[in-house]
DNA sequence: GACACTTACTTTCGTCATGAAAATATTAGG
DNA sequence: CCTAATATTTTCATGACGAAAGTAAGTGTC
């Protein structure tokens, strides 16, 4: 199959530092990154040389960057060459396989889904070598692969049980490296889109930073000091127990009154067919809880209550600087947005600050994404795997 | 006064993670050192040299620290001299300023406590002068002082906010050092207890370590990275609007149902006496209930399972790897265990790990001992005042 | 007791990242 | 053309570090 790209690494640690902030935050001028990363000056004219030479970064055109045009020597913009590289990300899902191609900076250049016909290790691997083959064809320059599952994954390779596939102890990324030549990074699906969020969207920067997924489930992710925390739930997903109103309702997923139990799109539906005895879309629900119908728009309105709850119980706990919510069931927002925030006030001080909330609705190809952004950190820019340290002890 | 206590600063960055490694983790050895900072053995001897000259470390007695007398050369451990510096810590409450005197390790050598007949803020200083000036006639090499106020303190040397003292923008630090003529760290009273039990107590070591302190009021305290989190409800009160029954109690302070309501000394005594007419103390409600008396029993078991709840959404949405339970209020978990535990079960998922949860009854001579651990961390070690940056954005 | 072996620590030396300062480049404004 | 302002590069000294070799101080074996 394709060449094994040619990797730029190793990065010493302030190429990477430069590398990596321009990578994040668009073009700087070497004095931006100096005064950025606290080193002089000087020091970022031996840092950027070999970037450049080896093609990694740029000076761009330097009208463009700056709008008014001050006084003494124009500085030079550096930028990452994004399409130097590309990178494939995959989320399995139950019956599909969703994979994107991105730039090195994480855009989405082009998409290609197959059915997932076999839960068999070997036969999915075969999946993901074709699809990587197919797309491959088109972009020559790939770099690595990213792969999202649902479940708890070790090592950022092996897929340590997955409730949906049925598998236990499977060494997918050797699988998939074995069939593609590529390297290959596996990462949990809510971990991969807390990373993306963490380093090319709403998380861009943060020091404390939560996403907050709705959709067939829950998803919780938590960035301290721009790291992802790893949490032992991944394996069984979030939110079953975290009981939001010990009298809510009870439905075939979650405890009594959980956040499972009230925000999920399954749950949800259930609600209102159990009421009405219909078998109705999420969206379909919103639009009639939007249109007045009393009984979905009881629901919403729970769900919505239940939403402002669990963001306020964060904030309060978590003191994040901001909180995504992301997912296919964040359509909630625009329908019940009145609830969740009168919720979040009733559960937070009136002084305190307010609650820096960002709805993305997001679709498999985000997740996707959120792989390939996996193996954009650890492939290219050596970003370690911390699973092995994560809990780990370390002096104040 | 005494003399300005000569200081050891400054220390490199090198040297500084030594002290502080010793200080905190007991005597180690160069090699134990060096595999825990990730240096080698040759900068060990290199970083250890200026500190045992200028007395900060000492070459303990070998014999003792090796239990098992293993082969080859025996390793020679270093200690700190805790006694060669002594440092003040006072906590300011409404009637009372408690005074400890410590060591570097923090142990607490001495006690002196006053009255507090003014609020002003001069009269003040000049009572913590005197407390100083008393306690430092027996202990001469004091290094600095630390004070810990309830309310919200900036750079840590001004009260922008205290309810209790009615104080707006007091400059405290700066009013005891004029008096004194030593450098002076003030800090919020929870602040300070967290700190000293992040490097000292209960959260030594670890990178996530949450402390709830229950008594008149609340107080949380975050811990991520080793490093405290600001937060910024310091000044107004923790837990008022943390709602965990919204059909629980309705007591003087707090919302209905709150922590605060449901868990504080006050809120549990206040309770008692509304259903009873009776006028008892903290204690006496304990005992009360647990030989059995159905009213106290009802408000404890509410209260431990409200406690149960907290601690169950803060390991949810934190998942720290400890919770430390201190203060007045927390006989609580003595009387309310179970209830405690069953709470916690219910909001947890079943094969979720337990939660770490460590209970230590403080009095106010610990919260001192706090304050004087943050003089200890600025004036000797160096340790920055991370408040101004404490919201500072970073790149992942 | 001589010897090998093991572990802890020290010394020496080369490397490398860094900052300070001076030099150079490139613009605007007179 | 000259000066001021800002950006970048060059040069050089410093200092922290690790590798490797050397020394120290014990145990185990014969």
């Amino acid at each position: 199959m394709t060449a094994l790209a040619a990797s730029w690494l190793p990065l010493s640690a302030g190429e990477r530092a430069v590398a990596i902030e321009v990578l994040v935050h668009g073009p700087l001028s070497r004095t931006d990154l100096a005064r950025r990363l606290g080193l002089s000056a000087g020091s970022l004219t031996r840092l950027t040389k070999p970037l450049i030479e080896s093609g990694l970064l740029v000076e761009t055109a330097e009208g463009a960057a700056l709008p008014e045009a001050r006084q003494g020597r124009p500085s030079q913009p550096l930028d990452i060459v994004a399409e130097s590289r590309t990178f494939l990300g995959f989320k399995i899902t139950d019956d599909m396989v969703y994979g994107v191609v991105t730039t090195l900076r994480s855009d989405i250049v082009a998409r290609h889904d197959r059915p997932l016909t076999s839960h068999e290790p070997e036969r999915v691997a075969d999946l993901l070598a074709e699809m990587a083959d197919e797309l491959a064809g088109r972009h020559p320059s790939l770099a690595g692969i990213g792969i999202g599952v649902g479940g708890l994954v070790e090592h950022q390779a092996v897929v340590g049980e997955s409730p949906f596939l049925l598998w236990r102890d499977v060494p997918l990324a050797g699988l998939v490296e074995e069939r593609t030549g590529l390297p290959v990074v596996v990462e949990n699906d809510v971990a991969a889109l807390v990373e993306a969020e963490t380093w090319f969207g709403a998380g861009r920067g943060l020091d404390r930073f939560v996403v907050l997924t709705i959709g067939a489930g829950l998803g919780y992710g938590l960035v301290l000091g721009g790291t992802r925390v790893r949490s032992g739930e991944e394996d069984r997903g979030f939110g079953r127990h975290w009981i939001i109103d010990p009298g809510g309702p009870l439905t075939p997923t979650g405890e009594r009154g959980s956040a499972v139990a009230m925000l999920t799109i399954p749950a949800i539906r259930y609600q209102v067919q159990a009421a009405t005895g219909r078998e109705v879309t999420y969206e379909q629900i919103l639009a009639e809880a939007a249109a007045g119908d009393p009984m979905c728009a009881r629901v919403i309105g729970e769900a919505g209550r239940a939403l402002g709850t669990l963001v306020a119980q964060i904030t309060n706990f978590v003191m994040p600087q901001k909180i995504l919510l992301a997912g296919e069931g964040v359509g909630l927002m625009e329908v019940a947005g009145r609830a969740v925030d009168d919720a979040v006030r009733a559960n937070r001080h009136p002084l305190a600050a307010p609650v820096p909330l960002e709805t993305k609705v997001s679709d498999f190809h985000d997740w996707a994404r959120g792989a390939a952004v996996l193996a954009i950190q650890v492939l290219v820019l050596g970003a370690a795997d911390s699973s092995t340290q994560s809990d780990q002890l370390h002096g104040p």
